[in-house]
DNA sequence: TATAAACTATACCAAATGAATATACTTTAG
DNA sequence: CTAAAGTATATTCATTTGGTATAGTTTATA
């Protein structure tokens, strides 16, 4: 029950870039080093980020990462699930194959945890990058 | 951001034991072909039940299991944590040591995650085994 | 009081996942 | 045209997960 490494060094990189003046372009060794994320790891993580929308980034000499988007529209759900997937507490709220019981409709326990999956999702919502960097 | 088979498990055997007579005792091997759990495996994960005070054990022959308390005394976080451990979204939140921002009071992050944690042990602790049972 | 049917305790193992690194490639400012 | 950036894929190593195996211990009952 717990989020991954990578998922953790993306906070610290989304919220590095939202410290920044908006539209700023860091490069990757420079968060690197100051967020002390291995960088080819940075690196990897960074283009989940891209690929989901929440990062934009430059490629070339003189090139580096920054916000795709206001950091006020950047929650940790959106970087949770950029980097690990959709949020599913139990295997069995995301593929139902996985439940011996056939399905959360007939199955108590199941339903229960949809509930619980819900009010987490919702609370990773409330919180985004503008709030978390101070810049709200 | 998954709970683990071994809890999933560890829930059906509970509410099994729950939508039985108080005090009834049902052996493993009975557990295990009712819900579908490999036997071996699942007397592993009741020793943990076991041991957290939520199922009692009879041992010898025409032994087996029953809850250790009502079944409306009996939540989705206390199996959880039985078989788990304490439920922490993220290392730092557990284990200081492991934030190279030196713990949650420096890190805006961090001390997100540890509210948005605290809100999903509350929301596990909502669900009792009585009202999954059907018996509240 | 022997015994077989139950749970207990360790230790082990294979497969999956997690965390990170390596190698080769593509883009682009100057 | 070249060096400094990101991209893409594959590989490696360690840990966790999910489960099994082997060898006990307890206890109802014949």
């Amino acid at each position: 029950m717990r989020l991954n490494q990578a998922t953790d060094y993306a906070f610290r990189a989304v919220l590095y870039l939202a410290k920044l003046e908006p539209g700023t372009i860091a490069e990757a060794q420079t968060i690197a080093s100051r967020e002390d994320i291995p960088m080819r790891f940075l690196l990897k993580i960074m283009r989940s980020l891209v690929q989901a929308g929440i990062v934009q980034s430059y490629r070339g000499i003189s090139g580096g990462f920054a916000l795709a988007r206001p950091a006020g529209e950047i929650t940790l759900l959106d970087v949770v699930e950029a980097v690990e997937g959709p949020v599913s507490i139990n295997r069995c709220l995301l593929d139902p194959e996985y439940c011996n019981k056939h399905g959360a409709p007939h199955c108590p326990v199941h339903r229960a945890l949809g509930s619980v999956q819900a009010v987490l999702r919702r609370e990773l919502e409330r919180y985004n990058f503008a709030e978390l960097a101070g810049k709200s």
